[in-house]
DNA sequence: CTGTTAGCGCGTTCAC
DNA sequence: GTGAACGCGCTAACAG
């Protein structure tokens, strides 16, 4: 009976009768080593139900083979198709995955880089927005360059690069452009008082899609009006809330611009029970193109996001510019584009079906 | 200028020109130094940007603090779930979270299991069922007992136990249970043609549901019809398709059990697309409960499954059972319960909004 | 082919 | 108060 804990190398030689080393070759496999000797080795590793211990090995060889991802939080669903692609790039480069969520919390998020960083991961992938001020950007910035020098690699998925100096790469898709594109195409429809509805400003990807709505209202010659722009949080419920709300004050707009899927989905509940229907009284365009937009009846028309591509692009990226030296910040943009379904129609038509 | 790679205590000491147990006092505090050095020491640490190296550490100490999972795909809502309480409890008890997916291949699951254990994690959870057969139930006791003996813990979260003799944490709901009472629904409320629809029979989560079903039926002496039994993978797409199929071939039933809120999705849109009012000519039930449920429009009748809470037990099982000598066996099983909306009509009748 | 030696970075003795 | 010495489990180098 092997005693509790687990068998190490020592153990198994004893077993066997031989030294440390031979059972260590035996089981790299890349050394000759007598048959005879390799039988009883394994014989005794197998009944000793050896596992090597990870720790012991990271200690010679160089940092664990791991990579590391912070995210708000799993459940939402586009967070979650990133993380597939991360995993599942990882999982072809042969390494480990390490998660940590935080929420929102910009101080739990430099906690979990912290974390991270000790952990020795070899890169570290921030998912998503956050609020951010000054002294987080500054802590992040001295964070990048702490994981640079240790050989590590901080990834910014979905989000603002920190400066042109500091030693990360960048991740991001078209998210300012993707705004402009859909807001572009309520406008064209002739809506001219589109809401703004969800996100808040200090966020970097609400603020993002704000600057594309507030450009393609610049194009098309309409002001832009602050009463026409409504926060609301990051949940369907929320916004179901909020968006009943502003309806029981009144209607002031014929459009509605969702900065998320799920902040779409409430606000189609909560303008169907007022009795509004979408597309004809009122038109409503989401952003993410997220599995469950195609859920909703009528269908949503959003902005579709690589978002796999956006997780398996960081794990590459990440990996291949540790081979390299280390050089200043990379920086790639993935495309988005509209994509049309049923949920958009010209103000105050009624179509005949 | 530190050279590249991470400092170590060694350097820090050389240049605070202290001796290295020295500086490994400051840090970790629990030992009289003098101010001055101290004060050497720290601005040595800061300069440096001293990092602790976890495998050194955990080498002296025991095992890394992790708890592991796998599952399937981060991308179903309810793993989401499951894994967003898993995360949550692990980070309140200090644990770091790694995290592995499977793709649904039972291979690759064993394959996973084995890795975490070399990694010493101080958990293996197991979210989600499997296509399981006799060799894969044997290796995975196998492991079980491989963990125990190395002081770490299987956790099954979701899926039925390997067996009373086996060394592993059995966190369930109740699945067959709660099919029986959601058929139930159907049956009460007039329909004896009920379609089961979508998972396949060697995945144990469809089995129970199907199971479930069936009892459903014998309680109320309606003869169980195998052609009422339509298996479709996991996505709504998937489930699109099939019933899309299925009913260009002829309508044979008046109502839908759904095995996934997913599939009941894709049900939904087949259903709609055919000119099939839901629940006025159809009815139609899911299960699992995920957020997007409520979007659904009928909003969908199905069953509340606890899954945050599932993975939180798992945890607090898993850690707490690690602390008590080694039992057996655990076994919990979580409630489950109908969440009655919109979707259940009874057959043929047209209700007058 | 196999055993001995050395050292990865850290924390914990034990002396001074 | 502080430094020297040892060992955690493993692998790479050198002997034999």
């Amino acid at each position: 009976m092997p005693r509790p804990g687990r068998a190490t190398l020592k153990d198994v030689a004893q077993r066997a009768g031989v030294s440390v080393p031979t059972v260590s070759r035996v089981i790299a496999g890349n050394y000759p080593v007598a048959v005879s000797t390799r039988r009883r080795v394994e014989k005794a590793l197998r009944e000793l139900d050896y596992v090597a211990n990870t720790h012991a090995r990271a200690l010679r060889g160089q940092a664990i083979k791991a990579v590391a991802f912070i995210l708000n939080d799993v459940r939402g669903p586009s967070f979650a198709q990133v993380a597939h692609g991360i995993e599942e790039e990882a999982a072809r480069r042969g390494r480990l995955c390490l998660i940590c969520t935080t929420g929102g919390d910009p101080v739990r998020e430099l906690d979990a880089v912290r974390l991270m960083r000790e952990q020795g991961a070899e890169a570290v992938i921030l998912i998503g927005s956050v609020r951010d001020d000054d002294s987080y950007r500054r802590q992040m910035r001295s964070l990048a360059a702490s994981l640079d020098q240790a050989g590590s690699r901080l990834v910014l998925c979905g989000r603002p690069s920190l400066g042109p100096e500091v030693p990360a790469t960048v991740v991001e898709y078209e998210n300012e452009a993707g705004a402009h594109a859909v807001t572009s195409r309520l406008l064209a429809a002739g809506h001219r008082r589109v809401l703004f509805f969800g996100g808040e400003e200090e966020q970097t990807t609400s603020a993002q899609r704000l600057a594309g709505y507030r450009r393609a209202l610049d194009d098309y010659g309409v002001a832009f009006d602050p009463a026409l722009v409504e926060p609301a949080d990051f949940t369907r419920d929320a916004a179901y809330l909020g968006l009943r709300e502003r309806l029981a004050a009144g209607r002031d707009f014929t459009a509605v611009f969702a900065v998320t899927d799920a902040i779409a989905a409430g606000a189609l509940r909560a303008l169907t029970e007022a009795g509004l229907s979408v597309p004809e009284e009122v038109s409503l365009v989401g952003y993410d193109d997220v599995p469950p937009a195609t859920d909703l009846r009528p269908q949503l028309t959003t902005v579709h996001v690589p978002y796999e591509e956006l997780g398996r692009t960081a794990v590459r990226l990440a990996l291949d510019s540790r081979a390299r030296p280390a050089q200043g910040g990379q920086h790639v943009l993935l495309g988005t584009h509209v994509v049309v379904r049923a949920s958009v129609a010209p103000p105050g038509e009624v179509p005949a079906a």
